[in-house]
DNA sequence: TTGATATCATTTGCATACGAATGAATTTGA
DNA sequence: TCAAATTCATTCGTATGCAAATGATATCAA
């Protein structure tokens, strides 16, 4: 059934094509129900939960400086690459990061393209200090579902990331 | 164990903490493990196979349209709340539908606070055209999953939103 | 009725997020 | 070797996304 060239005026056509699809069920895009939609909404619970807990760090903040802490000092495209933020964006974060003092950023010494990055003792001491409310946010966000539920959908989430 | 106070010389004793961490577990964070982080990535591969089948609309773009297809004229602030965006990003939206004839906005005849927004011609017909490409969107972005892990995950992730 | 509240929309400022273009430096391959 | 391709970082433009402040309008309550 052609709609390309459906018309403003079509409104009856419209309401008896959805009654058909009601009783069919075929037609009915919600998109409440689109895995697209909720995976937005879901992340914006998470942001949302997260700048309640920490609000002077954004996630992708406290992500930077969690990986630092982690592997110590690395460029700033592979710290990009290890918390899945493009060039742009990398740049923008470590920039923020770098103007209130919790990182340090040098050139490399033998790749002159490479910008390394650090964590300063404040940043180390911020991130130190971060972790353990990272950790009840974590659970927070996954309150909705039992032990076993949070397990499963870490499970399957992680397929689709 | 107070870490408040840590300075930037402590790197012995961090690691000799790290150690004992690894041993039993209870002190390492991993980024890569936490739902808001894996979340946030599979969003963004959902924005991207979003992108690489409707280049031209971005996924709140073509909520709005879906949404206004589905119920019809409403005013921004309710579309605002049925897709999920506060009031100054749906603004956005529909500024960016409204230049490229997608919707068009009115005023309410009753309450002058309220602002009327609904489809053109256009707009119903793109939003026809690309739901059938929605859905497909929605089928890759799960293809990662078996059916039955589909289900369980949208179930869950449903709770989580 | 009217003063206090609440709602709707807008604006500003800041922070991701990504595509595309650019320039510098490095690596590759014929 | 050296030209081509690649990598790293930066910049620009566009699009969410949200907090906070503002103005206009509507509703509530004393």
């Amino acid at each position: 059934m052609g709609r390309l060239a459906m018309s403003g005026e079509d409104n009856l056509l419209r309401l008896i094509e959805a009654d058909e699809n009601d009783e069919n069920g075929e037609n009915n895009y919600h998109l409440q129900d689109q895995v697209g939609f909720i995976l937005r909404k879901a992340h914006q619970r998470h942001v949302a939960l997260f700048a309640s807990h920490i609000g002077d760090l954004t996630p992708p903040q406290f992500a930077a400086l969690a990986k630092l802490h982690d592997i110590g000092e690395t460029s700033q495209n592979q710290l990009g690459t290890l918390i899945a933020m493009d060039a742009a964006t990398v740049k923008g974060v470590i920039d923020r990061l770098k103007a209130r003092g919790l990182v340090e950023v040098s050139k490399h010494e033998v790749d002159k393209r490479r910008l390394l990055v650090n964590l300063t003792p404040e940043g180390r001491e911020a991130i130190e200090r971060l972790i353990p409310l990272a950790r009840a946010i974590t659970e927070e966000t996954l309150a909705p579902l039992t032990a076993k539920e949070a397990a499963t959908f870490l499970r399957l989430l992680a397929k689709l990331a």
